[in-house]
DNA sequence: TGTACATCAGTGAACGCGCGTTCACTGATGTAC
DNA sequence: TGTACATCAGTGAACGCGCGTTCACTGATGTAC
């Protein structure tokens, strides 16, 4: 069949958008080609007109869907008056919301630890780094600080230690816990960022 | 053959070492169990004499062997005068050699984003929530507050971020960002927890 | 304007490999008599 | 004390399954003439 222009570009973002949360909630290894295609009702082989392989699919994800990902919780932020954006933006990402929507959260909560068994050189651990840069300079002027690289500093720390947090607190089995986990955490954030 | 009294405990106890360097280097997936026997100069049929199943290991892993792990780590920090102790801690954890060796370090860096894709009820999953308890308790003592429940929940909030911090350290491509991201990130959680 | 051919996203069977798990077997030593 | 049998950690071939990847094929539409 011939498709209809700008189909193929069509499907390609559709695999984009549905791998880019097969892998958040399951990780790059339990996301298998042939159930992300069967979800968009295609079939296996077609993957391969899209991407060269799972690899190719894995950094792309990060180099143009993910970005967005963070963009939304962002941009919710954004909407609050200045003084109170660092707390938005903390009590968003340390949210039960957040925590239970591995899916559409944060990649670098869901995946980063994976990233560091990647080799060096990859593609995807390249766009990784490009993703977690161009956060930086979104949340870091959020953050109180004298000078840019203060705040640039600390809002890298806040970002992997949020990310590492909502690692745990997901990977608990009592929920009381991570409910705790995730309240004590957003004080202490914010306690610290505050002058 | 016959082997000595205590031969098979000891290879369990091989076994599961071995293993619990894998797990961290290598993710729960990454590390087959015919590699892992072939280091231990075994072959893979033996390992069912010691183990139901790859994720029984796992989980014996988190439950056996990798307490051991934290202790390490927080001895080293108890021969440090009371004061400097918390700095130690941090010092040590987010250190550049604990960040090139995943196969020796923190199981919570490595692992928890992998447990959290297990399902809730799974033996690995309990045994990580006890690994966790029991850490708080060591690492409570260290850091300075009013009640033991304040004392806690700032060890929590220590650990998760720490460890996030870890993974996204070694995430990392470039060395600079690497060092600079765990020296930033030790002077922010000393300064956030001396009052 | 009509006909023949080219295009190419998608199909689905098949291939190959890795890996968890099973199983009949081994053989040195312990135990029963 | 000597002999026959039981034990059981470890062996390695084989099984089965999941999954990434390949490939000959399809068929509606675009293009050449």
């Amino acid at each position: 069949m011939r498709y209809p222009t700008g189909h193929k570009e069509e499907t390609r973002e559709r695999i984009l958008k549905a791998a880019s949360r097969r892998f958040r909630s399951r990780g790059s290894e339990g996301a298998a080609i042939d159930d992300l295609m069967r979800d968009l009702k295609l079939t296996r082989g077609g993957f391969y007109r899209h991407f060269a392989s799972k690899e190719e699919l894995f950094a792309a994800v990060f180099d143009e869907r993910l970005a967005e990902a963070s963009k939304r919780i962002l941009a919710s932020v954004e909407k609050v008056p200045q003084e109170g954006r660092l707390a938005a933006f903390i009590g968003a990402y340390l949210s039960l919301e957040h925590c239970e929507d591995a899916a559409d959260g944060c990649p670098v909560a869901a995946l980063a630890s994976e990233l560091a068994r990647r080799p060096a050189r990859s593609p995807a651990r390249a766009a990784f780094q490009r993703l977690l840069k161009e956060r930086v300079q979104r949340v870091a002027p959020l953050i109180p600080g004298d000078t840019e690289e203060e705040r640039a500093a600390k809002a890298r720390t806040l970002m992997s230690g949020m990310a590492g947090t909502l690692a745990v607190a997901r990977a608990l089995t009592d929920d009381q816990a991570r409910r705790k986990l995730l309240e004590d955490s957003k004080k202490f954030y914010l306690a610290a960022l505050q002058k």
